[in-house]
DNA sequence: TTCTAATCGATTGACATCTAACGATTCGAA
DNA sequence: TTCGAATCGTTAGATGTCAATCGATTAGAA
């Protein structure tokens, strides 16, 4: 490793940090935040899913999206039932004002992305995701469906 | 934008968090955690820095900087003193175990930058370097000497 | 010399995240 | 049928981060 030159973990880190940040920004100007868009997001590939799917798929502890629900049903962005066949789960669907709000962030979302790439080709896209696949199959998760790996005392 | 095809930003936050939190763990193991590991980093790059300095080498507010200095100071890795030239600044300073605290995670590091690593080559690193890079660079930020962006209202 | 503006680091409060632990509910082995 | 283990979502507390604000100090124009 070359003294001068930061590790893969630090140049990740805060490139991932100064997009997060800009991007939090351009969401919190459209009205919403980059949980709520998560949320919204997973939501409206699966109409209807429990909680535990939903924070699976966002890549946060359930501790967290309970947080972001509550924050978000009281906005009335959605609604929690329980399920009837299952009575420890909740089935979370999106309300009206849920899929309107998600419209309304999708074009700060595609605008961002626009952005994002600006001055790469199809070519830098493909190579930049196969590549940042490579760096988390090798912490140990994948890129799709990941598991939230426990964090040693 | 293809519908099946997460967005740029989202790709990049869920890698970058992936390898954060490896990379925390690993550290925590070490008997670290990535602010302290940060700081020593940024001391070690330049023995005898101000506050302001070491926030912006590290990417972060002062305020959060405060904070992590205060532990670390309390836990005895640095020592904090007036600047007899200019008593608004505080020269901050490792201490022999602050320095001993550098090598015991500097193997970690390098083990997590090696793992990290694994299965790409000095070309793929360079660009993957390179993509980053870019990417900073259209959400506003350099990779070297970050400023942060303010977060609008 | 005076005084305003800028700088420095600290404090406060809010947000997002995690772990540990909990109560309620369900599953499945005995 | 019983009961221990597992699941589900919630709560509480800790960590890290930011913005706004503050008191102390300095710089520089008038």
């Amino acid at each position: 490793m070359k003294p001068t030159q930061e590790t893969l973990g630090i140049t990740l880190a805060a490139a991932a940090r100064d997009a997060s940040r800009a991007f939090d920004a351009a969401l919190q100007s459209a009205g919403g935040s980059r949980p709520v868009w998560l949320v919204l997001m997973a939501l409206k590939q699966h109409a209807t899913a429990n909680q535990r799917e939903i924070a699976q798929k966002v890549g946060i502890q359930g501790a967290t999206l309970t947080h972001h629900l509550n924050a978000m049903e009281s906005s009335g962005l959605l609604s929690r039932r329980r399920d009837p066949h299952n009575r420890r789960v909740h089935i979370v669907e999106l309300t009206e004002a849920g899929h309107a709000m998600f419209l309304q962030l999708l074009g700060t979302v595609t605008a961002f992305d626009k952005r994002l790439r600006d001055g790469l080709d199809e070519g830098d896209i493909a190579t930049l995701r196969r590549l940042l696949a490579v760096l988390q199959h090798n912490v140990g998760s994948s890129a799709e469906g990941t598991k939230v790996p426990a964090r040693n005392d």
